[in-house]
DNA sequence: TTGCTAAACTAACAAGTGTTAGTTAAAGAT
DNA sequence: ATCTTTAACTAACACTTGTTAGTTTAGCAA
């Protein structure tokens, strides 16, 4: 039967390239190299290099859809949730250092499954605004612009990838109760 | 007299495929398609893809550094300096909304200018979080670790290149009053 | 008119691209 | 011992890459 770690060390080493170097600047070679074969050796466990960024990709999209859905379908106070949302964040973000990176810079170089993230994107985005809107409509968070509010969470959540694995010792349940109170009760002394 | 014009065409150009494509997926051909004409064509005002690159970059590069320093150097409040941060990131981002994103997202790929890029991106971020610092020391804000205050707030400033132009009429003075006020004092009812 | 210059062109190059075909060596299964 | 499979290899392909050389065209100065 067919190795299946194999395919599965290509696709991390990929993702690590695609982080270092995006996936256009990263060649084949590069990747057989970084793993100690040649080029055309790769062929025996994927089928193109394009496979291997919409399989990084879409697997993590993925995992952040099913995950808001159950936020947004719970009956929690809009505060819980936006915690929540900050918790998925950091913990797919310190499971995926390198994906993210791809899922971030490289989405337009999907080929045929550019729609199908897209319409994953959208609708995390749109669950992610619904619970903000919520929330000001029943006073639990300020009136100010929801898509600012969105904007600027999403934006510092999406960067995690960067952030996360610079620094070492890092506790995930502090950095995320740390984080969720900077992002919700500001910074104001 | 060599037509300066057509050389900021150029670079404008590169910038606004740079950020659709990336700097490494935008061939020569594909630029000169744009400008309507042949790639060839082009050397007669560049000498370089890398110098496109390093020009786009560079040249903001140096724009936030040297307003950083005035910002840093001046004796306003810890609130206001934030502020004067937000809204430095809000005008250089509306008026750089093609090179932004190559400042973003393909800095590894200047060549003999990466370590000059760094030396300023260190810099910048350094004033940043001393600005951070003091104001935890002075009490004038909240005493969370000062690496994730400086994590979020630079994260949100850095992707509104990205955000901006999707708003239509928007008025950038009242965009600088919001985000300031939701960065600062949270968005907590 | 003549000459110069800016800025476009065509043609080409050497290097690098993703990928395929066919081969080979080692490990397991019969 | 033989057969099959896995996973590596070499060689090569058709195409694309950034860039250079040399040529052409149009406008301006003399």
């Amino acid at each position: 039967m067919k190795q299946q770690n194999r395919k599965e060390e290509i696709v991390e080493a990929a993702a690590k390239l695609f982080k270092k170097k995006g996936y256009s600047a990263v060649t084949m070679r590069d990747l057989a190299t970084e793993l100690g074969m040649k080029a055309a050796s790769l062929y025996n466990h994927i089928n193109s290099k394009q496979e291997l960024l919409n399989s990084i990709i879409l697997s993590i999209a993925e995992q952040f859809t099913e995950e808001m859905s159950n936020i947004k379908n719970s009956n929690s106070p809009t505060a819980q949730k936006l915690t929540d949302i900050v918790e998925l964040h950091i913990k797919l973000a310190s499971e995926n250092t390198y994906g993210m990176a791809s899922l971030n810079n490289d989405w337009m170089h999907l080929g045929d499954q550019l729609q199908h993230y897209l319409t994953l994107r959208n609708g995390y985005e749109d669950d992610f605004r619904d619970i903000i809107k919520k929330g000001i409509e029943n006073k639990e968070i300020v009136n100010e612009n929801p898509e600012i509010i969105l904007f600027s969470m999403l934006t510092t959540l999406r960067s995690l990838y960067l952030w996360i694995p610079k620094k070492e010792n890092l506790d995930i349940n502090s950095l995320s109760r740390s984080l969720s109170r900077i992002l919700i009760q500001g910074i104001d002394a």
